[in-house]
DNA sequence: ATAATAGTGTCTATCAGACACTATCTT
DNA sequence: AAGATAGTGTCTGATAGACACTATTAT
């Protein structure tokens, strides 16, 4: 016993220390909400006029409850955070993730065939500032995340998510203006969304990623949103030019030169933007063969 | 004593488990070493011309003793690995990184201003095989690594690790092609390597990143070698054609329109890229403030 | 002179950005 | 007809790639 003590009050310090893992995860959507977003220019101040018609980036939060599983309580009560959880014994940090989605939100990320994005690990032993021990104070119980991003497409937008845990979608732009309850994320999720942000912003550039926000058929427009979504929250965008953009997403090519999008075959059908407004367009499907782009996709540099 | 014993079993797979959670480094530099390729030339059967005069990527390894500091012996004994050690309580990885370096190959990150970047993390359960706790079998020592790569510019190149423990730079080239004791590295130490080499690969085309492989003052050439010898290792590159980069390079601005690098106000030498040969070329600085290219450096796409 | 590296000039195809214009649909 | 979205055409400036050519040094 007091062998058992003398090492756990060792590990404080040498090289045994065993910290817990957990996983977090940043579940993207693009909502098509128009409903929501007049009701929120309505109660609100007004400040925001291109939320009322496009198409906004979401993500997923869940809302921390007082207690834990073994009774003590919870650090950030009350405080929305990333979904998440820690690691258990032979399972890796992705397996870990997909089962907390299932768990707290419903969410079966095999079943959508989408893999998640690592966008770093976490270590700062203040990132936590809450979580001592405090029947071993000298123990500091140090918590590392791993974070991913994962991408939704429209489809499961109508979420469900258990009844224990609360869940919702919240504007990713609401949080970065503190227009959340407590004004904050928990622990230091704040700075896992921007680097999630951050680390999506970048990817499609080079990367058809932003197609796994959208259904398996999809028009050019839809594409368009996407990236106007995501890149008006960290970019300074105000629009990008449709008959550029038509044209050079239309011209991307893979390493094969392959294009990387293609009429869709299985429907004659078009489709609206908006019900009742204006000309429908054309449906086109991904190359699934293609994961990289050959022309540089960016946000429109002025000329001067 | 009985409480201690079960939680510690419970933790093989309940939410408690605690993993031992360490750093890996890739320490990668740009070697000039005309005589140890041209040892290499001889001593071999003549498979890689182009290492003779050119700069070559490297990197550095540690050799695995055999016993560990508690007296157990080590897994994967006489492999080469990559440097690095387990975190200590309240410590981040950064720091366990720096502490890790220092100790095992007399780095010292902070005095050369170097960031280490952050590759991933990797935690599957298979990743360490040998790592069992024999006494307690169905306790899985399961040991999960944030991995880092760190770019050392040439004048630490006469590199000199501690006595305990040997340290050497090695060709990635050779790695890569199994030239090397026990013909791959340890663990899962492969794969981490070949992710921050992607990871660099990918930087620099967007980033002054290349720089800091160079000294303070450094000619385009030396520039150019840099993208040769990174670019050779992982793309389908034979040559980067003289004039282009050179007018690309000193095309490069920042967002704030200033140049990227600028010529050397400090000294009108101008420096040879090998002894004795061609015309001296002139020296250049960075400017500290640019983060990031305004043109994209890509290998080149030969025209159809 | 020759070899080797540094550096400039120039031609052409392609692409980005700007923007005018047409097409298709609902109300 | 008006409003809205989809899609095409065309002009211009900038850049990428190819490559000819000059400059500077040591041997």
């Amino acid at each position: 016993m007091a062998k058992n003590l003398k090492s756990q009050s060792d590990a404080s310090n040498n090289e045994y220390f065993r910290p817990s893992v957990a996983v977090d995860g940043v579940v993207l959507t693009i909502a098509n909400s128009m409903e929501e977003a007049q009701d929120a220019y309505m109660n609100q101040d007004h400040e925001s006029p291109r939320v009322i018609f496009g198409k906004e980036l979401k993500v997923l939060l869940i809302k921390r409850g007082a207690v834990s599983e073994d009774g003590t309580k919870r650090p950030y009560f009350g405080y929305w955070a990333l979904p998440g959880g820690f690691l258990r014994s032979s399972e890796n940090a992705e397996s870990a993730l997909k089962r907390e989605l299932l768990e707290e939100a419903m969410i079966f990320l095999n079943q959508k065939k989408i893999s998640p994005h690592q966008i770093g690990f976490y270590s700062d032993p203040k990132r936590d500032e809450y979580n001592f021990d405090s029947k071993n104070p000298s123990f500091h119980k140090q918590i590392m995340s791993v974070a991913y991003a994962a991408i939704l497409n429209e489809d499961v937008i109508p979420f469900s998510g258990s009844d224990a845990v609360e869940a919702e979608y919240f504007f990713v732009k609401d949080i970065l203006n503190k227009k959340i309850e407590k004004k904050r994320l928990a622990f230091d999720h704040n700075l896992i969304l921007d680097d999630a942000i951050k680390y999506i912003s970048e990817k499609m550039k080079f990367t058809p990623i932003a197609l796994d926000f959208l259904e398996e058929e999809f028009t050019i427009g839809e594409i368009r949103s996407v990236y106007e979504a995501i890149w008006s929250v960290n970019e300074d965008l105000d629009n990008i030019d449709l008959s550029n953009f038509h044209k050079k997403v239309l011209n991307q090519t893979d390493q094969d030169g392959n294009n990387v999008i293609l009429p869709s075959p299985q429907s004659k059908n078009k489709k609206r933007k908006q019900p009742g407004k204006g000309a429908p367009a054309k449906l086109y499907i991904r190359n699934e063969k293609s994961r990289e782009f050959s022309l540089v996709m960016s946000p429109t540099k002025k000329r001067q």
